[in-house]
DNA sequence: AAAAATTTGGTTGTGTGCAATTTAATTTCT
DNA sequence: AGAAATTAAATTGCACACAACCAAATTTTT
């Protein structure tokens, strides 16, 4: 039996896996008085894109379930990011919005990405190439 | 002010740390009567390969510090799938030895890669492509 | 309309991750 | 040799992540 599948240097998954945590730490390196994570970043993300999302969409468009985002998105509230507000329709759901605080941390997010993007050594197109492959992985998997 | 960077399909960060996360349970699916996670697993793959490491470097291979490699070998200790020992010779570190039982476990996991691949579209040579642009970010980060 | 199935968000419990601090052991400096 | 600096694990505290389960509201079936 050949066992070479089992060497950490001839996965896909763990220099993936080691890529994403990297990310992370280099996200909340930069948050500094943003006072924010990652994925709260993404969060916002969502909701400056589209204000006053339901829990299960967000969910959907992160790819996280409600057991992570309940507790994450009350933290958030507590810091005054956003609002949690059961929709009258149907009161199963609950409607997310931005607070004024959330909206104006958009402009201190926007510097980021370019700090972080200055580490990075990929041409604009190893980069796009990275983009469309990692995609490619995550729709079918 | 250009927003454009802040949406979340413009970025290389979203999607890896969701394909990161996929991956994770996919393992964790495959995993079923082998009882580990795939960060113990990812111990394991390091031990398969060199037995009797520090924590130290267990560390280093996987980018894990103590805080997270501490708890994470004594609950394989308690699965009774590696030894901890103090070392003699330095009192300041402790080995890592598999088990017969975590020599065993190779046998079933070398099974679980290939059931993982068979979902992925991506042909051989965009696997191989991801794999250096994937190397190439997170030597440089 | 009443029962059954589905949907939504919440809760619980376990397992990472990681920053920051601590403790003990070893090495380096003077 | 003794003090200072360094190193290796462990500890603490917080924030995800997710499986499994639950309760309430809504929709579908009958």
């Amino acid at each position: 039996m050949n066992y070479d599948i089992l060497k950490l240097d001839n996965q896909l998954c763990f220099p993936i896996y080691v890529a994403s945590r990297e990310i992370i730490q280099g996200y909340n390196r930069y948050f500094g008085d943003l006072d924010i994570t990652y994925p709260q970043y993404l969060v916002l993300m969502v909701l400056w894109e589209d204000d006053e999302m339901t829990v299960n969409n967000i969910g959907k468009r992160l790819h996280l379930d409600s057991g992570t985002l309940t507790p994450l998105l009350k933290r958030m509230e507590s810091k005054e990011l956003i609002i949690r507000n059961r929709s009258r329709e149907d009161e199963r759901t609950v409607k997310i919005s931005l607070t004024d605080k959330g909206k104006q941390l958009k402009q201190k997010a926007v510097k980021i990405p370019p700090q972080l993007a200055k580490d990075v050594t990929l041409t604009p197109e190893e980069i796009e190439t990275l983009k469309r492959l990692i995609y490619k992985l995550i729709n079918k998997e």
